[in-house]
DNA sequence: CTGAAAGCGCTTACAG
DNA sequence: CTGAAAGCGCTTACAG
């Protein structure tokens, strides 16, 4: 039956790739295939339908690459995040709301949403200079920034509409969505000072994490507000395990005047702590006022409950990616300036984790 | 000097984009350039070295969607991971580790990791099959697999070489790696009867996840091969929230003859069993046993410390890209099959929380 | 060893 | 309203 040379329509469906093979099929040419799909004006309503059908039928989709390449961008916005280990070990579900938040308003715009995650073993800087060099997305969200993010600055030269979830050192010319630190810090001041604490501790990041300065100016400000000087031997470094909340437990106690209250950038570190409080006999709440960052899972369980503050991380995702449509120019920019700088509000969520200052006498190790 | 037309080096430069601009530069061909970038043999060795040179000066990278049309491969690889609400909420870092691990397998070939989130809104089958038909990657990792998962038979069609994080009801004809809930329930079993146990319960994830059947079978043979009847009313549903292990406590006890040890698939649910335990004067590893599945933050500060196992989430990132490499017939597979079958050994970590039998008699509430 | 040319699968002015 | 054609920025047989 068949000849030996592959003829006929039949034979050649299999040689025909993507919108040519439409064309064949609806005896169009692949322009008003690709008007018909784009839903471009200029095509007659019966002429539309007719391939909205075929393409719906033959599970059509145009290739990307393809399309990415005609048009001159990919219609996809990345998300870069760090594979820091630390984080990864620390129960840090942290991004999945947030990507949820995102990915609900790039979605309304035909954005697709690719999160890119980069090693831990990578420097970030060249990780991004590639993607970037190489086109993979028309925009980015950047995470964990650092005081001078040097990421900025690229993405600026390169002209790519961004967007950081956090701020940096100077926080002028990029939108930026970022918690509102400075919130965090005045009412966890405002409530420890009012239960009579005046030697209250912060906690801040290792490394060159933004937050860690903000927070930190923030907290000096709310104290300096309240005439308490700001001594820089209570500020101290942590990372994000709850193993570090254990030996702050003794450093806390076991300087000069002891400290009476602290505030946790990473409250993981509360579980390190009540434990250390418990083996010397003293109780979160009463020896020891604690005040948390993020109500999560791993904290939720500690009695007495820890105070600490909701982050609304679908909300962030949702305010990320306005912030990234108005740069790139696909939402008009609500104020004067085009750029977006949004401290997102933490609700304080009370518990049994601070109260009345008292006299401590914590045994000397 | 310059004629009417645009002429001569420097008016040209702008215009020149990618390739052509190098090629330009170093008066060559883009082919030539094209061949030394990409290390293909034929090409002098000093006329290489000048375009590596230019390259890197200049900081060109080959335009993704350019090179992945003219190839007919992206050189990415996706990993589809659920936006579930609930696993967002509830502190689940699982995947940051696994990603580190894919990442490191995938660099050393040229690949590229690309995260797609699927948000919790969006039907995953839709989701996975608008990637697949716009060719986005050239292959996927799958994650949460349900008991008949409908992607796998989609990327079976489409061609697309992949490997699945889980297995599902038929688990041939693909790649699977998977956490080897056979061994943990053996040996979950196994320690509880050899402390006396016999009424122990099982606790399985809700819904259509097939690691719950898994799961459920294992935990029957183990009893089984032990003597111990299988009573379907001690398997329950839970969720991955703490709360879940707080009712479950009562469903436990309260029934007829208590059950004296059960064992998690969500180890979270230790936190709210504990916390309902207190409540009833009762303790863990004394008047119920619990063995969880993962380690994790979240249950690390339980005291007594919580029965469970270690999961190595980078092995298993590792694991899976170099069955993904195979498929992609980037790695001989080692073995006659071409697919790889690999359940991932956990090792148990023994806490205080499971002991010996005695008799409960609960308080009714 | 290098260049000229075709082609990857789309989109988009430009004619008609 | 539709088609023919050029072009997006690469890669890769094919000549030479």
């Amino acid at each position: 039956m068949a000849a030996c040379q592959q003829a006929g329509g039949d034979e050649r469906e299999g040689v025909m790739r993507g919108i040519s093979k439409l064309a064949q099929e609806l005896g169009l040419s692949t322009g008003t295939i690709s008007r018909a799909l784009n839903g471009k004006p200029d095509v007659h309503e019966k002429t539309r339908r007719r391939v909205l059908d075929a393409a719906r039928q033959l599970g059509y989709e145009p290739n990307q690459a393809a399309r990415a390449l005609a048009r001159g961008r990919t219609q996809s916005v990345g998300f870069m995040m760090d594979l820091d280990p630390q984080a990864a070990a620390s129960g840090d579900s942290f991004f999945m709301g947030v990507f949820d938040g995102v990915h609900s308003v790039l979605m309304e715009h035909g954005l697709d949403l690719h999160v890119l995650p980069c090693p831990s073993r990578q420097d970030r800087f060249a990780y991004l200079d590639r993607l970037v060099a190489r086109r993979v997305v028309d925009a980015m969200i950047l995470s964990n920034t650092g005081t001078a993010d040097p990421r900025v600055g690229l993405l600026q030269a390169a002209g790519i509409p961004f967007v950081t979830f956090g701020r940096t050192k100077s926080p002028k010319g990029f939108s930026w969505v970022d918690l509102d630190f400075e919130g965090v810090a005045e009412s966890a001041v405002e409530r420890l000072v009012s239960l009579g604490h005046r030697r209250i501790a912060l906690t801040v990041p290792f490394g060159d994490l933004n937050f860690g300065v903000v927070f930190k100016t923030a907290y000096r400000k709310a104290l300096e507000k309240r005439g308490i000087a700001f001594d820089p031997a209570l500020v101290f470094s942590t990372g994000l395990g709850d193993e570090d909340g254990y030996y702050l437990v003794d450093e806390l106690l076991g300087g000069g005047p002891p400290v009476t209250a602290v505030i946790l950038i990473f409250e993981a570190a509360a579980i390190g702590m009540y434990r250390r409080l418990s083996e010397l006999g003293l109780k979160p709440g009463e020896d020891l006022s604690i005040i948390g960052l993020r109500d999560e899972l791993a904290v939720r369980n500690l009695a007495p409950r820890l105070t600490c503050f909701d982050v609304p991380l679908h909300d962030i995702g949702v305010a990320l990616s306005e912030a990234l449509l108005a740069q790139m120019g696909l939402r008009s920019s609500s104020g004067r300036s085009p750029f977006v700088h949004l401290r997102v509000p933490l609700g304080l969520r009370p518990g049994g984790s601070d109260g009345t200052v008292r006299s401590v006498s914590p045994k000397k190790r």
